[in-house]
DNA sequence: ACGAAAAGCCGATTATCAATCGGTGTAATT
DNA sequence: AATTACACCGATTGATAATCGGCTTTTCGT
C-alpha cells in the first residue's frame, strides 16, 4: 500500500503517446517523440522498460520486439494519483471534497457542464433529498 | 507554472504536526517527532528550512529562533497537489470528474454524507435542472 | 547457412531531491 | 566573558529519472 506513483517528464510523454495511439514499439516511439528531443533509441527503450516494471504498460512480444500498450487509462492514472495524494494527506477522505470543490471552482465552462451531468447522475444513486 | 509539489516522508510528518499545533520551533519539533525517530536536531531544522523555501511554512524570528507555522492549510495542500496531478495529466479538466467519481466511489459513508451536502450546496449555484 | 541488422538487456553516468548530520559562526542568556 | 542555543553552510547518502554505450540474442535477406 501507499506506493507512490511517480512519473518523470519523459515517462509521462510516453504514456501520452501510447494513450493516443497504442500499441507501439520502441522504434516507433523513438521516431514519434525521441527524435525531436535528440535522445537515443536506448533512452526510449529503457523508459518503456521502466513503465512496464511500474505496471503502467503492458507488453507483448511480437517476433523479437516488444509491443507496448497502456495498462491503465489516462483517467485511471489520474484517479490513482489523486487517490494517493488524498490518502497520504488525509486520514479519512474528507480532504477530497474540499480539493474537488477547489479545483472545480477554477474549472472552465466545459468542465462545469460535465460536472452538472455527473452530479445529476450521481444524485440518482446517493442523494435522496 | 507546473512546479511539482513533492513532499518526503519527514516533510509530511512535520506538516502534520504543525497543522495540529502551530506555531512551533525546531527544538519542539525535534522533541515531538525527531526524538522518536532518532534523528538529530539539525535534520529537523533543515527539513523546516526546506519546507519554508517551498513556501509551505511561514516563519518568524522570535529572539534568535525561528517559529514556524503552516503557510497552507491541509485542505489547501491537498487541493494544490490534486490540481497539479490533474493539470499535468489532463489537457482540460475532464479527468478531474472521473477521478473524483472514482475516488468517491470507494469512499466511506462519512465521506458520502459530506458529499451529499457539498453537491446539494453546489447545485444551488451551477446546477439548474 | 551466414552475416548484417534489429532489438533487448546490463551496467555506468549524470542530475535532482529528500534525509542526514557536523562544524562554525553568531546571538542570547546568565 | 563563558556558556548555550540556534541558524547557516556544506558534505554525504540514498532513491529515482534520464541518458547512453556495448554486448548478446534474434531475425531476416541473400
Amino acid at each position: 500500500m501507499s506506493e507512490r506513483t511517480r512519473l518523470g517528464e519523459l515517462e509521462l510523454c510516453v504514456m501520452e503517446r501510447l494513450w493516443e495511439s497504442a500499441p507501439s514499439n520502441a522504434k516507433a516511439m523513438h521516431l514519434a517523440i525521441g527524435k525531436a528531443r535528440g535522445i537515443s533509441h536506448n533512452t526510449v527503450q529503457s523508459t518503456l522498460e521502466r513503465l512496464f516494471r511500474k505496471k503502467l504498460l503492458d507488453r507483448e512480444k511480437v517476433s523479437h520486439a516488444y509491443v507496448y500498450s497502456p495498462a491503465v487509462s489516462r483517467d485511471g492514472l489520474i484517479s490513482r494519483m489523486v487517490s494517493e495524494v488524498v490518502e497520504t494527506l488525509s486520514n479519512s477522505n474528507e480532504g477530497l471534497v474540499s480539493a474537488f470543490l477547489d479545483v472545480a471552482g477554477r474549472a472552465d465552462e466545459k468542465t462545469l457542464d460535465e460536472l452538472k451531468r455527473v452530479i445529476a447522475r450521481y444524485r440518482e444513486n446517493i442523494v435522496d433529498d
